[in-house]
DNA sequence: GTGATGGTAGACAGGTCGGTCTACTTTTGT
DNA sequence: ACAAAAGTAGACCGACCTGTCTACCATCAC
């Protein structure tokens, strides 16, 4: 039954991560995943309708593998190392769940869009305010500096990782917090 | 002789800029400026060419408001302290050669290509590294560590203030930096 | 004067975009 | 058995895209 619906979603979600929401027409997801038009238009109201789907997806698989990296750590000294690691594995392409790296997908669909008040743009701050979220629960103590510090390292690092091609940027950050 | 070169560049800027290179047309940008199409393609063989005059006057514009930001620290702390300040103006909108913040021009910019090694991408890797250059010339010692700390939550802060819309991040970072 | 240069306006080509629609087929629930 | 739902292929629409081209105008060096 949503058996096409999903099909889309993944395929989407593939060409939209690798190579821009807005460089991926309708039919290029048609064509790559088999669908008739119609179909689509079916399931989807729209483009923009596809793509919130898309980034709910990737959402839930996103904090599905960051918990999952996070779950059981002793101490904070512990998070820090687990979720560094994790995205060193991320900017390798070595997390199969996140495909071949390309930056974060939220920051990318936020910089393609024009409008800065938008559905998909709260989205993506809802995705962030997620993610920290779960990153305050893994760190024992009630310290908002230390917070704040591997949220804003772990920004640092995506946006570097991507942008200037540095993947061992992760490690460098898990040095920068030993002097906390 | 370079007046409507230079008028074409300013007008590109400003709307790529504020609303993404994708989303904005070669003719929206003629419609803008007042210049004939013709004159455009005179002065630059395509889009991508142009693209790439507005990254380098972004770049060159981007670099000198740094180094003034920076010029005359006497210490490490001073040197922080200048630099949050001045993005925390970037992003509160108080820096009039830099527009109305939308992220970083560059880092949007490689969000939305679909070719990770283009010379558009090898530009946007070579803004920050001189970035980077211009900051760790600004710091006394030898500390790779503090230098990469700096960056780190330089690069967070950039991408936190646009994605989360947390305007005052700036300052949590200098916040973070004292426990340094 | 004259030719090179840089400019104007805008038609045009060839293609892609998101989205609608017709006509037909397959699957599924009851 | 049969109707509703979900699927197929693909033509079509109007709009927009980058980039080329014609035809004409203004300036200026020599």
């Amino acid at each position: 039954m949503t058996d096409k619906r999903q099909l889309l979603i993944d395929t989407a979600l593939e060409l939209f991560y690798r190579r821009g929401v807005n460089s991926v027409g309708i039919n290029e997801v048609l064509s790559a995943s088999g669908v008739a038009k119609k179909t689509l238009y079916h399931h989807f109201s729209s483009k923009n309708a596809l793509l919130l789907a898309v980034l709910e997806q990737r959402h839930r698989v996103f904090i599905g593998w960051l918990a999952q990296q996070l779950e059981g750590a002793g101490s904070n000294d512990e998070v820090i190392e687990r979720l560094f690691n994790g995205l060193s594995a991320w900017f390798e392409g070595r997390v199969p769940q996140l495909g071949d790296y390309r930056g974060c997908f939220f920051v990318n669909t936020c910089a393609e869009l024009s409008d800065t008040d938008s559905e998909v743009s709260r989205y993506c701050q809802y995705h962030k305010w997620q993610v920290r979220q779960l990153i305050a629960g893994a760190l024992t103590g009630e310290s908002d500096t230390l917070l704040d510090a591997v949220c804003l390292l772990k920004e640092g690092a995506i946006s570097t990782a991507y942008v200037a091609q540095e993947k061992c940027i992760a490690e460098r950050c898990v040095q920068v917090l030993r002097g906390f």
